[in-house]
DNA sequence: ATAACCTCGTTACTATAGTAATATGATTAT
DNA sequence: ATAATCATATTACTATAGTAACGAGGTTAT
C-alpha cells in the first residue's frame, strides 16, 4: 500500500508548509509557495484537500487542540464557577494583544466564510469545533457555584454563551468597535452571564425622582 | 463643476449596481459585471473606491442605517430595560432564520477580514458603526431598571456586550456550533447580562448532599 | 506475469482581482 | 482664448485561485 502512504505523506508536507506560511501570510498565503515548500505543485492541494480553503479548514480543524490546551491552562482547575469564567475571560482579553491577534482575526473571519459558503466545509469545521467544545463543557461541569455543582447542561449552555461573548468582543477590540472592552470588562460581562451580577451595578444612577437600587452593587475590584 | 458631479453620479452607479449584485452574490460578487450595470469598467472602482473591499465597505456603511431603522422598530419604547433586551435578542434571533443569513453571515465576515487587513477601511468601517451605534445606545439609555433609569454610560456598556453576544450567537448558529441557541437561549443569555438572573438558573442540579439554590429562579417562560 | 484499471499529481488553461500606463476631458492660469 | 495641468476612467497587463485533460505509476484481476 505504498499509494495510501505517499498520499498521507503529501498532506502532512502541505499541511506543515501552509501551517508556516500561513502563520505569516493568513489567509493570503498563496497556494504555489505552499505547494512549492511541500515539493509539491497547487494541483495537489486540491487533489488532497479540495480548494484553498479546504487546506485551511484542514489547518484549523489540526490546531484548535493546541488551542485548547491552553486554555485549559489559563483556567485552573480549583476554581469555583465564577472564578473560573474570569479566568477564561482574561484570558481571551489578553489574547487580542497580541500582536498577531489581527491576523488571527482574518484567519478566523475567512473560518466564518468558508463555513458560511461551502456547507460542506462548514459541516466539518463545526464538527471540530463541536468536538474540542466538549473539553470547555467539562472544564466548567463540577465547578462549585452559588451552593451547588454545575451540571454537564448548564455548562453546555454556559459555553456556547461564553464563546460567543467573547468571540464578539474579541472582534470589537480588534476592529476597534469597542474600544473600552478592557480585561476588566470582560470579566464583568463574563460574570454577569453566571452569577447574580448585572453588567449594570456598577454604573446605576437614580431615578430623577431617587429611589435607590433595591440590588446592591457587587463587590467593586480596584480600579 | 461638472467633474465633481460625474464622479458622484459614477458613484452612485456603482453603489447601486453594487447593491443588488451583492445582494444576489455577496462578496463574491464579480467587480466587471458590478461594474457593467453601471456603465463604467472595473478601473472605475480602483479610481473611486480604491479597491473591491473599499466598495464593499462603502456599501456596508451605506447600509447600517436601514439596518439600525429596523432594530428600532424591533424594540418598541415604552418596554422597560429586561423586556427591551428581550425583544432586541429576539429580533436577533430571527434574523437568523432569514433564508440568507448565510450570505449575511459571509458578507459580515468579509467584512471582518477586511477591517483586520486594511487598517485605513478598517478605521471607516469601525467609525460608522460607532456611529449607528449610538443610536442603539439611544434605545436603551432612560428605561426602567430595578426602579433606576439607565444612564448612558450603562447602554454603552450594554450595547457593547450585546452586540458582542448577539454576534457571536448568530455566528454559531448559522455555522452550525450553536445547535440549541434558540430564541428562548438568545432571551435568556441577554437577560442574564442585565438582570440578576443568571444562564444556569433554570437548569441546576443540587449537590450530591443536597443543599438548593439560595436564588430562586426567575419566571420560567411557557415551553 | 501481464494487462486493465484506478488514483493522484502535473501541466496547461480560464477567470477574476488588482496595477500601471494612457487617454480624455474638465479646470485653471496666462 | 488658449495652453498647461490635473482628475478620472479605460486599456492592457500581471498575479493567483481554480479547472480539466493528461500521464505516471501503483493496484488488481485474470
Amino acid at each position: 500500500m505504498k499509494r495510501e502512504e505517499t498520499r498521507e505523506r503529501n498532506r502532512r508536507a502541505l499541511l506543515d508548509a501552509a501551517l508556516r506560511i500561513v502563520a505569516r501570510d493568513g489567509h493570503q498565503a498563496r497556494l504555489d509557495e505552499i505547494a512549492g515548500q511541500a515539493g509539491l505543485s497547487t494541483g495537489a492541494v486540491y487533489s488532497l484537500f479540495g480548494s484553498k480553503d479546504g487546506l485551511l479548514t484542514a489547518l484549523a480543524a489540526d490546531y484548535l487542540g493546541p488551542q485548547y490546551d491552553e486554555i485549559e491552562r489559563a483556567v485552573p482547575a480549583g476554581l469555583d464557577l465564577v472564578a473560573a469564567v474570569e479566568a477564561f475571560a482574561r484570558y481571551y482579553r489578553r489574547k487580542c494583544d497580541d500582536p498577531d491577534a489581527l491576523r488571527g482575526l482574518s484567519l478566523q473571519a475567512s473560518m466564518l466564510d468558508t463555513a458560511a459558503r461551502d456547507p460542506d466545509l462548514g459541516s466539518r469545521l463545526a464538527a471540530s469545533v463541536r468536538a474540542h467544545e466538549e473539553r470547555l463543557v467539562a472544564l466548567f461541569t463540577g465547578r462549585p457555584h452559588n451552593g451547588n455543582m454545575v451540571t454537564p447542561q448548564q455548562a453546555q449552555r454556559l459555553a456556547t454563551a461564553l464563546r460567543a461573548l467573547f468571540a464578539g468582543l474579541s472582534q470589537g477590540v480588534l476592529a476597534g468597535l469597542a474600544p473600552g472592552a478592557d480585561e476588566q470588562y470582560f470579566a464583568e460581562a463574563a460574570r454577569a452571564l453566571v452569577s447574580g451580577a448585572s453588567l449594570l451595578d456598577q454604573h446605576a444612577a437614580p431615578l430623577p425622582s431617587g429611589r435607590r437600587l433595591t440590588r446592591r452593587p457587587t463587590r467593586r475590584p480596584p480600579a
